[in-house]
DNA sequence: TATTCCTCCCAAAGCGCTTTGGATGTCCCT
DNA sequence: AGGGACATCCAAAGCGCTTTGGGAGGAATA
């Protein structure tokens, strides 16, 4: 049944020379020819063999994917969404992973060897944080590669997709502070990344444009956790003079923040305003929260999937995909945001 | 500096023939001879070429991965660490995945695909059910596979590899027996889930043997995440009478369990004994729990390095590995777990 | 001494592609 | 009419392994 080359070329009575070159999409071939092969390859259901293509052309057709294997990121159910992303669009290309667990403190070991190995053509990276040091090592080590965010600081010059952290805190900081909102909260994912640092600056500089600041004891930062989510609202609302609205990195934060608020007797919209961050997960539709959250949304699957696009786009040689990309996230508005209560 | 087989064999002034069975350790060949290219290839670095490989054996090294992208299922933290174990054995051997997102619906199709595109030469297989569909289908296909976890019904005769939840949640019931408590709840994953079938088995074996049966309505099945954790206790902890015990089917849910027991201002321990499943999430530990928790053992990366050895060594045949494991959980006592109140 | 049997090694033929280096035929220009 | 410039196609040489089918030499057997 499973046709190859030598074969195709012959029902055509063609060269495989030919043929490959009607396949391959180069210019020495005539079209009719052309049309004659791929009509050839649809009846045949011929499927050219990767591991040959593999060794004749010297690449891999796979990508390497270092799994950071850390505490509190592993915890990080973003991570299987992305993922999905990236395989659902790899495997349309018949393209395979490399995936190198590692923790944190030999990650470039990992790197090292798995550029050396010859077993992966690219490499995706992902939990940026500032001047992260795997872009000038992936740069020294020139193996493509494509990351998902932007460090903060360092070389600018490398190929990325992130949205737009700060712009989508911004707007929607600027919303709650239109709604009439002063004491603004902040419940951001880890510190030390990348996302989380701009995401905090914009809401500092909305609050700022207004004329107010970010009190630092209302902006935490955590693994993104429902759980966290909790602990942090409820220690927002036993100060003297809670926030009136909150702003969380993760639906998954904004989970444990709207148990807290409800479990402190208050009206998410009315009393207390929320906006989260939605990564679109599948399991976690803010519109199905109790009040349907106000969210500022960016798919992470269809992030992942963009990537691949780009990383496999940049092996294959086909198509010249922009190198850098800011995607602007869409703030949506529902139900859990209103005016400042007593206004 | 990388060498290939014939520059390898120039060097030793031998033949590729020899070179290549020295290295795949076959008999015909001097243990001198063998020794002499070992040292070579330590010297050299030299490695085989894995494109070549696959060509010249049909074998494609790498293992299938159908991941499924339903809500509920992907939600799931374990699926990573599982995967990180997987992973971390594979790339010791140099295998590759195909990554193959796949909704429930079709996942036939996909494993058909799969298997039809040779580039995968073994699949693995999760999430089981009661008389699962995929494994006979897989054995019609017939290509190589192992299961992680065991279906309920339908051929017995597949590989797998499984923890004996029966026999330890078995254990852990009749401990909290012998402590006296009467009234034990269970906090179960998934309900279809052939691990949450069997582990309420074993609390109703327990029970039974005690001459006790278990309340249905002590027995809540949920999606793996705290939130639902929490929800169950709180409802269990709302009837006139309250378990004096509770089973969770993993400290995901237990955490939750934790947080409703403590809002209720109950201590753990004395008023309530918690057992739960730890599957040794490394940012979850029992022992870290404010009162560190008695839990029943067995680490999901393990069992993923472990389904990826016998995975390979199936495919290179090198090793026979016994086709069906079942592993026992360790009990392991912590402070969760007291005499019932009363007693 | 002649024969058989091991042991240990090798040359060469693939595996199924891509790519180099022409070959052939047409057409147009001078 | 001769010659360059395409446009199309092909034969053959790899890519780096594994594996088949011997072959040489020494030990064991008769």
């Amino acid at each position: 049944m499973a046709v190859n080359l030598k074969q195709l070329a012959e029902i055509l009575g063609l060269s495989q020379t030919t043929v490959s070159r009607a396949l391959n999409g180069y210019p020495e071939v005539n079209a009719e020819t052309r049309k004659r092969v791929l009509q050839a390859v649809r009846e045949t259901g011929y499927r050219p063999n990767r591991a040959a293509q593999r060794l004749a052309t010297g690449k891999a057709y796979s990508i390497g994917l270092v799994m950071p294997i850390a505490p509190g990121i592993d915890s990080d159910i973003h991570f299987g969404e992305f993922l999905a992303g990236l395989a659902e669009e790899a495997v349309k290309h018949d393209f395979h992973f490399v995936l190198n667990p590692s923790a944190p403190d030999d990650e470039e070991a990992t790197f090292r060897r798995l550029a050396a190995s010859g077993n992966v053509d690219a490499v995706f990276l992902a939990y940026m944080r500032a001047n992260d040091p795997r872009i000038p090592m992936l740069k020294a080590i020139s193996i493509p590669f494509v990351v998902h965010g932007r460090s903060i600081g360092g070389p600018r010059d490398y190929p990325f997709l992130d949205i737009d952290n700060t712009q989508a805190f911004y707007d929607a900081t600027k919303l709650l502070l239109q709604l009439g909102h002063q004491r603004i909260a902040l419940i951001n994912g880890p510190e030390y990344l990348a996302f989380s640092i701009r995401r905090k600056k914009g809401v500092t500089r909305a609050l700022e444009e207004w004329g107010l600041g970010l009190d630092e004891e209302l902006a935490h930062h955590s693994v993104m956790a429902d759980e966290y989510g909790y602990r942090s609202m409820q220690r927002f609302l036993e100060r003297p003079a809670p926030p009136t609205a909150v702003l969380c990195s993760s639906t998954v934060l904004a989970l444990g923040a709207v148990r807290a608020i409800n479990r402190a007797g208050l009206v998410i919209g009315s009393d207390i305003s929320i906006i989260a961050h939605d990564d679109v997960l599948p399991m976690l539709k803010p519109e199905n929260f109790s009040v349907p959250l106000t969210t500022t949304r960016s798919s992470l699957r269809a992030a992942g999937a963009r990537i691949a696009t780009r990383l496999i786009g940049g092996i294959v040689g086909r198509g010249d995909y922009p190198q850098q990309e800011l995607w602007r996230a869409e703030l949506i508005v529902r139900a859990s945001t209103g005016p400042a209560p007593g206004r």
